[in-house]
DNA sequence: CGGTTCTATTGATATACATCATTCCAAATC
DNA sequence: GATTTGGAATGATGTATATCAATAGAACCG
């Protein structure tokens, strides 16, 4: 095998995610028609009344530490997921041990939909930092959807986005060069933090070099270098893990638009 | 942008895929019960009468010519497809004109699901030699599985499926060299045959060096020097498009598995 | 608090694959 | 049947990124 990089992640399974009954305190405070995120995780089309009955199945769990599994490979699958805080990234991990970073996911966003096709995870999703997540029962949503066509809709749609983003992957990783991967992630991720009102040109980015070097095909060294050239650039002004966009343009034009 | 490496596929636009009415002739003599691929293209839940409704909507075409198009980038989604006899290859264009190859699909498998996320495909498929498909319109697909619960599982596996087939194709490119690239690539074609009731060890790929070079993320010299060396060390028997697997056991240790 | 461990950075060197160039052969076209 | 065209193979050379190595600061821990 050639240009492996391996991020062992050696996770704490001390915290291991557990959700909650419905009942409990911590849990019964927020719901799906209050979260601040349902305009991202939620079918626009639902009414009212279908959000209460997704609301009911939805379970929400106490808030997972820093490497803390979500799930695990080979578990059994039963659930999708949504980031309410925080940060999740899933990996998968081959026969031969090699470790691939397949998605980064931050607030509003749905993980796990892998699982779907087999009866058990063939994926890991972990926790970059504190974060608070959304577990949806996938045997009850697969009901619910069949009384409510916009909720199946919504998740065929969320699961074709998943195919499309997977293949803009791909193609990043086979036709750019290490430049316009790091510089099409950075992207990514301030266009999704602008979705959520967040600044896009000033954040924190929760992955490690090591973590984005194993997403885009490149060892940290190289993740590590590309840095320190677009800041010598003038692109970014970078200080560990908080980002500073300062031309947006030049990255837009390394990247894919 | 760095090593591209282009697959201009000048794709006659004169043998542009049109369905017929079930009534054509050419169709009525095929449909689901009786199609030899079924068994790959179909949830086996599905109970005789219900068999039934999924075949009165599904569309049959008369055969595509090479490079015919199935559909095309930006025409409007509408259905998806599943290859009867012959090969397709689907591919996405960037913003930059980049071509990526991100799919072959072979008899029985299904086809054109990321088209479902936008109102209109992102991708393009063309027949890579003589064809038939079969068109599933989407709207009607979905309105049956609203009363077929094992069609709308059957369709979520689907779709579950393709995310974790992109997401080793991701693996494969980020952290795999030349060599095994092509093997497992080979491997995959030799495994689905199998499947089919043909050889898994002596068959004829479809699809030209430079396209699996595109897909593989390399150059059309890389796949040929790839394909040489092989034959040189007794993995293979190349003469063009026909491959002979000489050594499976040395082919697998070099892929994943 | 001092030592250990992780993460990130930077430099020197190696290498797998790209790029450029040529030839060959088969299929298509005139 | 001659000529053009496109796919494939092979060689020579270049380069982006991996690999190896060393350092420094931050986080962690006894």
């Amino acid at each position: 095998m050639a240009r492996s990089s391996n991020t062992e992640s050696k996770a704490t399974e001390i915290y291991r995610y557990k959700s909650m009954p419905a009942s409990c305190p911590q849990s019964t405070d927020i719901n799906c028609s209050a979260c601040r995120m349902n305009s991202l995780c939620l079918p626009i089309a639902l009414e009212v009344d279908e959000v209460e009955r997704l609301n009911d199945i939805v379970q929400r769990g106490r808030p997972l530490q820093k490497d803390a599994h979500v799930y695990d490979i080979a578990e059994e699958f039963s659930a999708i997921y949504a980031v309410r805080s925080g940060s999740i990234k899933t990996y998968t991990v081959n026969d031969q041990g090699v470790v691939q970073v397949t998605g980064f996911y931050l607030p509003g966003e749905i993980f796990g939909m892998d699982g779907i096709a087999h009866t058990h995870y063939i994926s890991a999703a972990v926790a970059m930092e504190t974060s608070a997540i959304c577990e949806i029962p996938f045997h009850r949503m697969e009901e619910l959807s069949m009384t409510m066509p916009s909720l199946q809709r919504h998740f065929f749609k969320l699961m074709s986005k998943e195919i499309t983003n997977d293949q803009q992957l791909i193609t990043l990783l086979s036709k750019n060069s290490a430049e316009e991967r790091v510089a099409t992630l950075l992207l990514s991720i301030s266009t999704r933090n602008a979705k959520r009102g967040l600044s896009g040109v000033r954040f924190r980015i929760p992955m490690s070099r090591a973590d984005i070097g194993n997403y885009l095909g490149l060892t940290v060294e190289t993740v590590s270098r590309v840095f320190s050239r677009f800041q010598k650039q003038g692109l970014l002004n970078v200080d560990k893990k908080e980002i500073g966009i300062t031309d947006i343009t030049a990255l837009q034009e390394l990247a894919n638009t």
